[in-house]
Parts: structure tokens; C-alpha cells; sequence
DNA sequence: CTGAAAGCGCTAACAG
DNA sequence: CTGTTAGCGCTTTCAG
């Protein structure tokens, strides 16, 4: 900076405000300032800028990972989100700092925090760290989270309304007069619990009994999810339809029971969650639940931004409307 | 820092060579501040390290965006490119920005670079920045590149051997007694020319002759992928086997072949290229040249490294072996 | 073995 | 409108 300030014949101070576009500044010197820094390839360090100015325009994205699965990050759920938030910060001017913590050490997000690396970050996979993420929030690290809201959360969490999204599924493949109609998910934990209330609660609305038989537990990942419908499919116990927790839970289940013969929509109509970009292509196309990602980076940018100046934003749920495909209704 | 230097007893500067685990310092002291700053949650503000010390811990990871295309990483092959190199910087401790940047802007990197954000960067999605990738090197941005090795290429880049997979994937089909061959993929321009090369140079040995119409023209992306198949099916083209540049495009080829009545692999034999997650649970499973992206990984940063220390080390092609699936073998 | 002092590249008062 | 001065939090000679 000093460089181009000779050059100019001004001080760095004036460089500065130049390049910052300071009012206090003639137009005319300015612009010489500008040209001779675009001419020199000059940039301002960003480093130096911020220990300066104590500002910090750099956000993290964490994504944790257990180390018993390296690369778990199979869902193509997660590249979405990933894209999009990665979108808004940009949009925003923030630089996108990514971080993969073991999902046992989540408190070495603080390191991130207190070094300055970051000015805060979004916590994207929460699952079972309720109480890790709470410990982050109380030790005032700047932290919001993709996921559902839950009880004594002194974080702050961005997600969708799963309850609902569950509801609005299953009573859809009601309403196209089915009556068996199997869950697929673990129906015990995170977002997936909450999808499998909403499935019990349109069940119930329309006088239709709960069988746990029709319960099929499984993991997000593809070949679990296979491996769990070939076991339900071995049981033998007749189903007409299907909502699974995911997309790739229900393409990969689609797969199989088109193996084994069976016809979607005809003899099974399935729904998904997620409407990522596979469920438009798949075979046959997947009814699903569609997440809004692009508004839910953005509701997590700015939920991000007041919990940086010291507030504290509500949760939120972002309402997800349904996508009908082929996969859960006959042709006409 | 002050702080706990003062908390110990000492000054700053023993602190600073305290905890960067300097030999010039008593055990005894050393212990004494190492505990006083875990108490305290102390940690070296990353950025004022930097600054003064001139390092730079973090590198860079690009991956262009077309403005057309929003959000047109839907491709799990970055995904998993993606979190390898997160991996591997990780643990070689360094941290990961990500950066999406006009496709078209590519000169935008050189920003990153001199405002001292990054000490390097790795650029994924080569496509046809040639000239602008050659432009950033040549102003001596430390960059290394994913994809093909091109004539006049000032930059390093780190690729498979697309020309040897596709010769294999294409053998091998051979080997199950297929004639009637198809590619299917942009045969023009990037890695998937180089496959479509080894395609040919795998019929040409065993005499069997290039046709054109047996060549379909597609994208990446996969509702292309199944127009470009529908439209071939219409000819009605008879084939026995289909070589794919991507498994996304095989496995969508994959269903829309299904739909129409053929069985894979009886009828139409099928093998992709990448070996994504999404291949081993493909219906039926996808044979296809198995990339290693975890070596990928390695030696992109391998590289980096020996850019910014100011060397030219030079491009590599990495082998990547066929993984013989269901889709293409009959079952014995 | 440790402290004092200088300075990385920049910005923000405070004076002119 | 612009220059001078001080200092962000740290590391690193150079002296003790």
C-alpha cells in the first residue's frame, strides 16, 4: 500500500480511504488511486484489514463427521445445502471458511471462534450433538445450526417443518386411496423422528391404525437402506405405499422393490423428503417433500448474522410443500 | 496474550514461544503457561499470527459456476472431490475456503491470492478455462488444477487417465462378447473426449468399426442425460452395450433403457466412469472406472505445496482401474 | 533461558 | 480534503 501511495504522491491513509470509499476524498484522486491499484494488481490484505478493524468477514461452515465413516457425506442433500450456502455468504460478501470436526469433538468449533479464524458459523448435520452445540452457545460462540428445534436448545436452529412435511405426505398417498402405507427412516432420532409424527398424526386423522410392522427402520445411507428393504420385503407383509425420510432412502427402496418385481406406482406408491435434484430423475419420478434450500441458507445467513451482533433469534421452521411426481400416482 | 502473560508472570514473548513450542524455554514455565491459556479458552489469533510471521495456513478450494446455471453442482463426483480435499488439507492442517466464482470471472481467484486470503488454491472444473487458468499462472498465482493435461498448459494439473479408462471400460465390453458399442457423453471437449478417445482406440484394436450413430452426444446433467437417451432410443440404433463418460449419465441411461423394455445388462450392457457412491447401488449395480479421489486429493495438494514453494512440478495422471459390476456381465 | 522493542499491513482518531 | 500518529495481536531479532 505504501507503494502505491508513493505513486500517487499521497500518504497510506489516503490510499485507504480511497480504496474504501470514504466520502472525505476529492472524486479526482480517488480515481488516480483506483486506476494505479488496478494497474498494480494492488488488493488490499485482507488480514491486516481485520486485525485493524477488528472486523472479520470470514464465516465457517462445519460439517461433522464421525471417524468411524471417512467421506460419510453421501447425501447429496448436504452438496446442496452446501451450494447454496455458499451462494448467500458470497452474495453477502462473506468468505466461506469449510471445516470438518469429528462429531465427538464439536467443542473444537470453539478453536475456530477464538482464534478468529471465523466471525461465526452454521453447524450443518446436527443429530445426536444437542448437547455439544448447547455447550458451544453457552461459551458465546457465534453458532446457528441446520435441524430441528428442540426442547432446552440455547442455540439457535434453522429447519423445516418435518411434522408437517409428514403429515402432508402420508395424507397425500391416503388420498390416492391407500391404506398400508409403510414408513422408512429411523423414526427414532433427528429430523426423521419428527417426518415419522406427522405420518402417524395423518394416519390418525383419518381413522387409520398404526402398525409398527409397517415401521421399516433404516439408516440415510444407500446400501443400509437396500439392505432394510430387502429384510421387510422378506417378512412378507403387504404394503400399498410408501414414505420414506429421504429421497435417497426412497430411490434406493424403489430400486428394490422394482427388482423384486413389485410396480410404482401401481402396486406401491412411495414419497420421499428432501426433493433433491435425483428425485426429478429418478424411476419413476419421486414424490416428494420439497426443502427450500435457498431460502434456508439464507434464513441461516441471517439468523448467523444477528446471533453475531449479540441477539438472539428465534428458531425457525421453514414450511416444505409437497412435490407430486409418477412415483405415487397412477396414470390417468 | 497479554493477559496470560501477565497471569503468568511473564511477557508476551515467552508466552508466544510457550505455546509455538519453542526449545528455548524451561519445561517448567512452559507447562505452567500451556495450562493457564487451556483455562482460560486462549487461543493465537490465527490472522495477527499470519501477519506477522508472513504465513499463511490457508488454501484456497474454487469451484466455477456458470451464472446460467444456478447451482449446477448437482454431480456427486465434486461432492466426494470435495470432502477428500477438505480430508487431506485437514490433515495436513491446513484450512479450507471455498470460493464459487464466475466461470467467466476466473481472473477473480488472483484477488484471493493477493489480498492474502489464501497462500494457494485448488481449482476444480476445468471445462474450457484454459486461457484463463494459463492467465493466473502466468501472474504467479500458486494454483493447481483438477482435470486434463493440455498442450500449452502453464499450470499444474493432477487428472485420471481418461484416454486409458475409456480404452478399458470400452475392452472390456468387448471381452462379454459385445459388437454393437455405444458412447455416450460430450465426446468434444474436457475429460470426456479423452474417454471417447480411448473408446475408439479399444474398437479400432479388436477391428471393430467406429460408428457415428452409435455416438450420443450429452451433459452432465441428468434430465439431459435421459432426453439424449430417449432421442436415441427413437432412431431405434440397435446396440448390445453403452459406454457412458459419467455414471450419472449411465445410471440415468440406465432407467430410461428399463423403461423402454431393455434388460441391462442382457440386452445392453452398461459401464460408466467415476465410480461414485451412487454406482455400487445402481439398479442393477454400475461396472465402472473406479476414480481415486482420495490419491486425487493427495497429490493436488501435494502439488500446491510445491508450487508455493515456487517450484513447477509437473502435471499427473493418475491410473483408475475398472470395477466390474452386475450392469455389465450376465450372471453365470 | 527470558525481556524489550520493533514492525507485519492496515485503519481511525486527531490534527491541520 | 489530507497527513501524522498510534496500535490491532502477534513473532522475532537483539540484548541481557
Amino acid at each position: 500500500m505504501s507503494d502505491i501511495a508513493k505513486l500517487a504522491g499521497v500518504s497510506t491513509a489516503t490510499v485507504s480511504r480511497a480504496l474504501n470509499g470514504s466520502e472525505a476524498i476529492r472524486p479526482e484522486t480517488r480515481e488516480r488511486i483506483m486506476a494505479l491499484a488496478q494497474a498494480h494488481q494492488y488488493t488490499v490484505h485482507a488480514g491486516a484489514k481485520n486485525l485493524r478493524s477488528g472486523e472479520n468477514r470470514t464465516l465457517g461452515l462445519v460439517i461433522p463427521y464421525r471417524a468411524s465413516l471417512r467421506m460419510q457425506v453421501t447425501d447429496p442433500f448436504f452438496l446442496s445445502m452446501l451450494g447454496h450456502l455458499a451462494d448467500a455468504m458470497t452474495e453477502a460478501q462473506y468468505d466461506l471458511l469449510l471445516s470438518r470436526v469429528n462429531a465427538d469433538h464439536l467443542d473444537e468449533c470453539a478453536a475456530l471462534y477464538d482464534s478468529g479464524r471465523v466471525a461465526g458459523m452454521v453447524v450443518v448435520g446436527q443429530w445426536d450433538h444437542h448437547d455439544q452445540l448447547n455447550a458451544l452457545a453457552q461459551r458465546h460462540v457465534p453458532v446457528v445450526v441446520w435441524g430441528v428445534q428442540l426442547p432446552d436448545q440455547l442455540y439457535c436452529s434453522v429447519g423445516s417443518d418435518n411434522a408437517r412435511g409428514g403429515f402432508e405426505a402420508t395424507e397425500h398417498l391416503i388420498q390416492q386411496g391407500r391404506q398400508r402405507i409403510a414408513f422408512m427412516g429411523d423414526y427414532a432420532s433427528g429430523e426423521a423422528k419428527f417426518r415419522y409424527e406427522g405420518y402417524c398424526k395423518a394416519l390418525q386423522k383419518h381413522g387409520i391404525a398404526i402398525d409398527p410392522l409397517r415401521v421399516i427402520p433404516s439408516p440415510f445411507t444407500p446400501l443400509e437402506a437396500q439392505q432394510a428393504m430387502h429384510r421387510f420385503c422378506d417378512q412378507h407383509q403387504p404394503i400399498d405405499a410408501l414414505f420414506a425420510a429421504s429421497d435417497l432412502i426412497a430411490i434406493n427402496a424403489m430400486g428394490v422393490l422394482t427388482a423384486r418385481g413389485f410396480k410404482v406406482p401401481e402396486d406401491v406408491a412411495v414419497v420421499g423428503y428432501d426433493d433433491v435434484d435425483a428425485a426429478r430423475h429418478s424411476f419413476p419420478p419421486l414424490t416428494t417433500i420439497h426443502q427450500p434450500l435457498d431460502v434456508a441458507a439464507r434464513a441461516l445467513l441471517q439468523s448467523l448474522q444477528e446471533v453475531m451482533q449479540g441477539r438472539q433469534p428465534a428458531s425457525r421452521q421453514l414450511s416444505s410443500p409437497l412435490v407430486i411426481r409418477a412415483s405415487s400416482q397412477l396414470p390417468k
